[in-house]
DNA sequence: CACGCTATTCTAATTCGTTAGAATACGAAA
DNA sequence: TTTCGTATTCTAACGAATTAGAATAGCGTG
């Protein structure tokens, strides 16, 4: 009956991954100060987020001299791919073609970067022989 | 300190909005009816529902015989645009371009969608005088 | 008009995410 | 080793989302 538990990080897990990914393993103190140049927030609650954090096993930790060092256990990519999925099947039927429609009917990308993801869909059309499309 | 409350629609709610988009006004019963196709709901949990998102103003209704018909009050394009807004702030710094190119590079397009898609930013290309861009 | 059925409202329990204080553990410095 | 300071764990409060039972309202039939 109920609605099975969502495996997509949250809001808040987000925010902490996105500073695992740019600013590679971080100490709590260090993590907490980059998170502190978007918003306030107590010490504890970033290790208590860790924490849940680490029970989903979306970030890990390593031993150091003092305490740990933290890092992102998902690829930004993989965040990505699950994320993207959501929506698309959220709103989008299932259809990324569809997502990449609204977005250009919406004008949400520039002529620049319309002509960028030209160049991009051509540069992988029909992968010749060597077929190395990876999925991350 | 808190999070500002979000305004994108909830899970439920989407589940809810896309029956609406999808069959245009209905009673509560033949909304009912469509949600549990999907999933087992009880009635009143979907009239609790429809009272908040009247409250949030994703939904409308009219008065009929016998209650209300009810209809979304926003348009799917406009959800989109607003959940879309929220993925691509969150995981890719806020370029839509970002997006295009995961899914393009994580295979989630097929040939013939790609193909598709180079036909539609072509036909987008510039609009040389009589801009056309209206963002829904 | 009375009855029955359904829509709606009221109320509340439960869960999840977020937040953080208090207590504890533990390495480093003195 | 004693003390200081930070990292971690424990605990809990709170709001939002989800869920639904009980009560109420009101149309349509007989």
């Amino acid at each position: 009956m109920a609605r099975p538990p969502s495996t997509h990080p949250t809001d808040g897990e987000l925010e902490i991954l996105r500073v695992l990914w740019d600013r590679g393993p971080l100490a709590l103190s260090e993590l907490c100060q980059s998170l502190r140049r978007q918003r306030d927030v107590a010490t504890t609650t970033v290790a208590t987020m860790l924490r849940v954090m680490l029970g989903k096993r979306l970030v890990k930790r390593k031993r150091a001299a003092r305490g740990h060092q933290w890092s992102a256990s998902v690829t930004q990519s993989a965040a990505a791919n699950s994320m993207v999925g959501k929506l698309v099947d959220g709103i989008f039927d299932g259809s990324a073609q569809r997502l990449v429609a609204h977005l250009v009917e919406a004008g949400q990308l520039s002529p620049k970067e319309l002509a960028e993801l030209r160049e991009l869909i051509d540069s992988n059309r029909v992968p010749r022989k060597s077929a190395k499309s990876q999925r991350t």
